[in-house]
DNA sequence: CATGAATGAGCCTTCATTCAT
DNA sequence: TATGAATGAAGGCTCATTCAT
């Protein structure tokens, strides 16, 4: 019988979550040791280790987070969905690339794409949270295909894999150079959709 | 005054950097240690020493190598140019990445996209190298433009950004998931350029 | 004061000490923690230290009680005493090593035979022990060489050391090897040891 | 190519054994750390660990070791054999008791009596090497069975493992007790031995 | 008395870097 | 130049012990 409630210890998580992501965010997951970590939550190493095992499983955590927070934007794929569906998506998430308060999530999540190339695990949670909602991309291509407002020579498939990489890449430049003006570049993904619609 | 050749330490630091980016591949940047490398070249710790000063250079070192490579597949911006300039540079780049004997440096590319995030020389080297083709993009976006075969109204810089933020993006999904098939991706790419400029 | 009984406290203290024996005969007094304690006896970290004030305490308790243990067989050598009471501890302490009801007790007793080498209470506490029946053993055998069934030759207490030596090489050999067949190696101490008075 | 010679490589392996053994004697296998053996003998950590790829490996180099001192003593059991053999055999082993020079090995391989109740390696290494004279101490016992020395109803078998159980537990007691005269047991085991045979 | 979260010193191990040969 | 033994600063993780509830 616990002597703490489950929202105590969740909450615990959260916090050593939160601090991990400013370290990694800061030094990168390699550099960051668990004594920054420590530090920044204001716990010691001990109790940390009661709430993840080992630094990995903190990596993991972080990375399975993330799959919650890149499903939501995703709705309006469902409903309307269609062509209006994608440009919605497109305009919140490139909306949001601007955001301060995420930007170490969003740090962090590029460092974890990395990750995903050597790490089999952070490569499944990876490639599951992306092909959860691959399938609505899929049909709203297809929607809009089908109502003429893009070009249906397109494998859907292909143009999804296109779209995500799109977003991916321009966040990874947009980190890069945060001088990068991502609203003007939604503007543009809008425009190219629209246009090559109207063919 | 060094005894031997210029050209030999050339050739020496090229399999030094070779077997770096092997090893890099395979393990990545930071769980890759000197030794690995070493032993994958066939040299001693003392001799890599003599051609790099440090493990940070080397990695710069191939982070400046790659920069050349990434320049060549940019000439079609030139000449032709325009739209048809651009879907020369997208063939060719998309082309590329299922090339199995480049796979190591599109992989270890890719953990230098993520390395940039956190080391300042990296992302000027990163940066610098995306900065000397962008205007290229800009003046075939430009031209394309200017013959209606691309929607004036799009910005072209924004959509540069676009169109290489989706490169990235693709080859790190494609290096995700290789059973992505990029081919049809290009295509969808090809697609879409194409019919928004019919609008 | 206490609320509950000293009956109460030795039992749990009893308890505790049981857990520790199946514990430490597992996996040693050095791998064992204190958690894999609790975890056996059922009990909270906090709860045990309310009954020993650390863990090297418990192992001392552990010592201590088999002290008990090892008194009891020894009661042949009072009475009837002389080879007689030699021979019925041989072969009472011989038969017992087969007994797996007592295997962990034995075990960890092997354990403490190492430790006794490093601590000096440890040391104490079996040195006590032994000492506390090496008279009455060399009593015994006094009795026989006096009744002419033992070798008057040899020294009483260097016999003795000899057989206590016997009994504590032979139950080693038989937990490394548990194929050994004690049973044999009893007559063989037997007829030795018979033998050797009808000189 | 290695710089150094076999040779070299050699003493320095011997070099840390004789340090860890000396930490092992006064502080136990689990109680001495890395540090203290690289204090003792004068390397760095890092050196140590291109001799020992782990603390264990040193224990187990340790074992291995030893097994080569306990064969040495054995040779009588060969010539002269029979009832000579194993007297002259338990005049060695019981007389180098006293050796201070060996204190330290006598001390450590008490110690790893212990951890092979734990370590299957320990074990295996202890068993093996004792496995590999106790066919000579058999054949011995055999042949001054047939030559009368010794009851013939003796198990041969079962004797060598009281035996050897004798001097296992005589080295225990003398190392607690440092004042027990090993030499006045040596001869209680030698008036035994050959009082048994008169009978 | 019981609980178990928190502490923090300490341990084993790794690895970039140096330097005598 | 080439070698690889040696260095030593960290880093991840463990665990005996404490103490507020």
């Amino acid at each position: 019988m616990p002597k703490v409630s489950d929202a105590y210890v969740e909450q615990r998580r959260e916090q050593i979550l939160d601090a991990a992501l400013r370290c990694f965010s800061l030094q990168g997951l390699h550099r960051t040791t668990l004594d920054d970590i420590c530090a920044d939550v204001g716990l010691s190493k001990g109790a940390v280790y009661n709430y993840f095992k080992s630094k990995k499983e903190i990596v993991q955590a972080l990375r399975d987070r993330s799959a919650a927070d890149e499903e939501a934007p995703m709705s309006p794929l469902v409903e309307p969905g269609g062509l209006e569906g994608l440009r919605a998506v497109a305009r919140e998430v490139f909306g949001r690339m601007d955001d301060r308060s995420e930007r170490d999530a969003r740090r962090v999540g590029a460092m974890l794409w990395s990750e995903a190339l050597l790490d089999s695990e952070i490569l499944r949670s990876q490639v599951d949270s992306t092909e959860a909602y691959r399938p609505k991309f899929d049909a709203a291509i297809v929607a809009a295909q089908e109502a003429g407002t893009l070009p249906s020579s397109i494998e859907p498939r292909a143009l999804s894999v296109l779209i995500l990489g799109a977003v991916i890449g321009v966040q990874l430049q947009h980190e890069w150079e945060p001088g990068i003006d991502v609203g003007a570049v939604g503007e543009a993904f809008d425009a190219l959709l629209t246009a090559s619609g109207n063919a």
